[in-house]
DNA sequence: TCTGGTCAAGGTGGT
DNA sequence: ACCACCTTGACCAGA
């Protein structure tokens, strides 16, 4: 089990997602832009590896405009190909897991065929950003179904063959998130039977909507879905903050329910992404809660204390 | 320097 | 038909 965190480190004084306005862009802002967000980006994950968080959520923000016309004339790629590479090695050095996730703009199963384009297109950005870092298939890129579109069977088969029709290496980094509202784990297990996609179990959504399938029976048919090539599940854990609207993410971790999460959640050995408000103070929290738990990861080169181990003298 | 309205992109659900 | 909400940070114009 590897634990981690979405996106932003609030200690570090630094954003990995600045972004500009569309109106203020040029290929020079982008840059510069981009540069910081790469500083950024190499400051967090130093910070998670000297820290034991092996995993991290790389935000959607840091390259702006990717997707977009305004920068089709930019090869962002070639311009930042050799810097990714080397945080790419260092990621890779430190047995670091990264994810994606895009945001609800992105919509395999829109009727709206514009809508479509601009999607492939920002899933073909996630993609691509992952393969310059080398990182091998377990970086996962997670999104929802989407839309119900007044047909919830048909949107979901739409999904599922729009899935089918992506080339195959964004095809393999794709996972489908259970969401709190439409589409469910059962639905999310659909999809699998017919695309083979992997499913991301979001324990706070699935609080929110289910069909009387237990923590433990969610986690036993959402791993199943899993394959070696693609790493370890991965589970997204978050609380309802208490007395806030229906969904709403908690500011922080609250011990008894996260131990409580670990017991329930035996024998099943997944990588935790914390989806909570004070990012990687949680995340922290968390590690030390897990703390002797059998399932926890390792750095490389980090060796569990062995029990009963004799001192040479 | 501070602050609050606004930002590429969509969909849902309440009025 | 319209608007707030999702979830949230960061930009930036104007004070």
């Amino acid at each position: 089990m590897k634990i981690g965190y979405p996106c932003l480190n609030t200690r570090l004084g630094c954003s990995s997602a600045r972004t500009f306005r569309l109106r203020s862009y040029s290929p020079q802002r982008l840059v510069r832009t981009v540069d910081q967000n790469l500083d950024c980006l190499e400051r967090i994950l130093r910070f998670n590896a000297d820290h034991g968080l092996l995993f991290f959520r790389l935000t959607s923000d840091l390259v702006p405009f990717a997707s977009h016309p305004v920068a089709e004339n930019f090869d962002w790629a070639a311009h930042f190909a050799g810097r990714l590479g080397e945080l790419g090695r260092f990621i890779r050095d430190h047995g670091l897991r990264l994810s994606m996730h895009p945001d609800q703009f992105i919509l395999l199963n829109s009727p709206d065929p514009k809508v479509l384009r601009n999607s492939v297109a920002e899933l073909r950005y996630h993609a691509r950003l992952l393969d310059l870092l080398g990182l091998p298939e377990e970086a996962k890129i997670q999104i929802h179904v989407g839309g119900v579109y007044r047909d919830k069977t048909l949107s979901l088969f739409r999904f599922a063959d729009r899935c089918l029709d992506l080339e195959e290496p964004l095809r393999r980094r794709l996972v489908i998130e259970n969401d709190e509202r439409s589409y469910g784990l059962k639905d999310c297990l659909m999809i699998h039977l017919v695309t083979g996609l992997p499913v991301v179990l979001d324990v706070l959504h699935h609080h929110l909507l289910n069909e009387g399938e237990s923590l433990r029976e969610a986690l036993a048919v959402a791993s199943a879905t899993w394959s070696p090539d693609d790493g370890p599940p991965i589970v997204d854990y978050s609380r309802q903050r208490p007395g806030g609207r229906r969904g709403r993410h908690a500011d922080s971790l609250e011990e008894a329910e996260f131990r409580a999460f670990l017991h329930d959640s035996q024998p099943y050995d997944f990588d935790l992404m914390l989806e909570i408000k004070d990012k990687e103070r949680s995340a922290l929290h968390a590690l030390e809660i897990a703390a002797g738990d059998a399932r926890l990861a390792t750095p490389p080169g980090v060796r569990r204390p062995e029990p009963e181990t004799p001192v040479p003298t």
